[in-house]
DNA sequence: TCTCTAACTTGACACCGTGTCAATTGACAC
DNA sequence: GTGTCAATTGACACGGTGTCAAGTTAGAGA
C-alpha cells in the first residue's frame, strides 16, 4: 500500500484509461486492462469490486487528470449570456475528445448495468447545469429569443450538446474537433439569441 | 408453409415486435421472443440465423405495417421547402416512437453485431435523405440561411433529429410527442430559416 | 531467523445468453 | 407405408464476468 512504485489502483486506473483510450471505449475487456496493468485478472477484482466500478473511478479519476474545472473557467468568467454560451460550449467540445473512450465505455455499460448507469446521468446532469447556466445568463441579459423557456432552452442544449451527437458528427459526418466547435456554436447562437436590431 | 394458420415466421416477427415494444428494445432474449410466439427457442433459429437478423427482420417488417412512405407523402408534397421542413420534423418525429422498442434494440445490437451495425447504418442513412431532400428544398427557395451549406446543414439537421435525441427529449427531458415535434421544428426553424424581413 | 500479514498469482468453476448439433415426434402427401 | 418437413427436447460449446480456494512472495515485527 505504501510501497515505493505507484500503487497498483493507480496502475489499473492508468491501464483502463490507455486501453479505453485506445479501443474507442469498445471490446476491452478486464483481462486486457489487467494484462496493460501487468497484473492478472484476478488482481484487478481486490480493486474494484466489478467492471462497472472500475469504469466510473476511471472517469473519476480522468476528470481529475484533466482538471474539468479549470477548463470551465473562462465560460464562467463571462461578461455576457452570449459569450458564455459560446465559451462553454468551446470548453466541452474540446473536453469531449479527451474524454471520449472512457465515455463511451460507460455509456455501453450504462445499457446493462444499474450503477454505471447512475454515474453516467450523474455526470450528465453537471454537464446539464452548465447548460442551463449559459442559458440562464442569456435570458437575465434579456438575450434568449421569446419562444423559449429557460428550461425548454436548456433541455434542447443539453440535448445538442450530447456525447453521441459530437460521435456522429464527427464520425459519420467526418467533422473535426474545430468544425464541431464552430457550428454547434452557431447552432447554439442562431437557435437561443434573440436577433436584436 | 402453406398450411391455414398465420406462417411461423410471422407470427415470430409479431412476438419480436411485441415484446421489444412492451421492454423498449431491452432485455429481451430469443427464448422470451420464443416463449411469446408460442414454440421453442430453437425453432426461432430454424427461420433466423441469428439474434442480429431477427432484429433486421423485424424492423423491415415494422416499416411495412406502419407503412413510412405513405408519412412521409405530405412532406414531400410539400408547396415550399420551408413546409418541408417542418412537415418531415412532424412524420418523423410521430413515427419514433412507434418504431422505438424495435429500433432500441437495433440500436443496442449495433454496438456489437456487425450485421444489425450494418442495418442501422443503412436505416440511418435513408433518414439522413429525407432530411437531405429537405434542406435542399429550403435552399433552392434561397431560405437556407447563408452560413450553412446544404451538406453542414444536413448533418446538423440529421443529428438533431436522431432516436438518441429523442430518448433524452421525451425520457430525461419528460417531453410528450407533440413537444417535441413542436420544439424541434421551431429549432430547425430558428437554425436553417433565414429570417426574410 | 522465524512468523505473520497483505497483496498478488494460478487455476477452477458458476452463471448467462447466444448459437449449434443430434435424435425424436407428428402431420401431411404420395 | 414411406418420405419429408417443421418443430421439439436436451445437451453442449463459447465468451465474458465474477467467485472461490490454495499457494506464492515480500516486507515488517518479534
Amino acid at each position: 500500500m505504501s510501497s515505493g512504485d505507484v500503487e497498483t489502483r493507480t496502475r489499473i486506473l492508468d491501464a483502463t484509461v490507455r486501453m479505453l483510450e485506445e479501443h474507442r471505449g469498445q471490446g476491452v475487456r478486464m483481462g486486457d486492462i489487467a494484462k496493460e496493468a501487468g497484473i492478472s485478472r484476478q488482481a484487478v477484482y481486490l480493486h474494484f469490486a466489478s467492471r462497472a466500478e472500475l469504469l466510473v473511478a476511471a472517469t473519476k479519476y480522468l476528470d481529475e487528470v484533466l482538471d474539468v474545472d479549470r477548463r470551465l473557467a473562462p465560460s464562467r468568467a463571462a461578461k455576457s449570456g452570449v459569450e458564455r454560451l459560446a465559451l462553454y460550449i468551446e470548453a466541452w467540445g474540446n473536453y469531449i475528445p479527451e474524454i471520449y473512450g472512457v465515455a463511451k465505455a460507460l455509456l455501453l455499460a450504462q445499457e446493462t448495468d444499474e450503477a454505471a448507469a447512475a454515474a453516467w446521468k450523474d455526470r450528465m446532469l453537471a454537464m446539464r447545469d452548465g447548460c442551463r447556466a449559459a442559458i440562464e445568463a442569456l435570458h437575465s441579459d434579456g438575450d434568449l429569443a421569446p419562444e423559449w423557456t429557460p428550461q425548454r432552452a436548456t433541455d434542447v442544449l443539453w440535448t445538442m450538446l450530447s456525447v453521441r451527437n459530437w460521435e456522429n458528427l464527427t464520425g459519420e459526418c467526418g467533422w473535426s474537433t474545430q468544425q464541431y466547435v464552430r457550428w454547434m456554436k452557431l447552432l447554439a447562437k442562431r437557435t437561443f439569441v434573440e436577433e436584436s436590431e
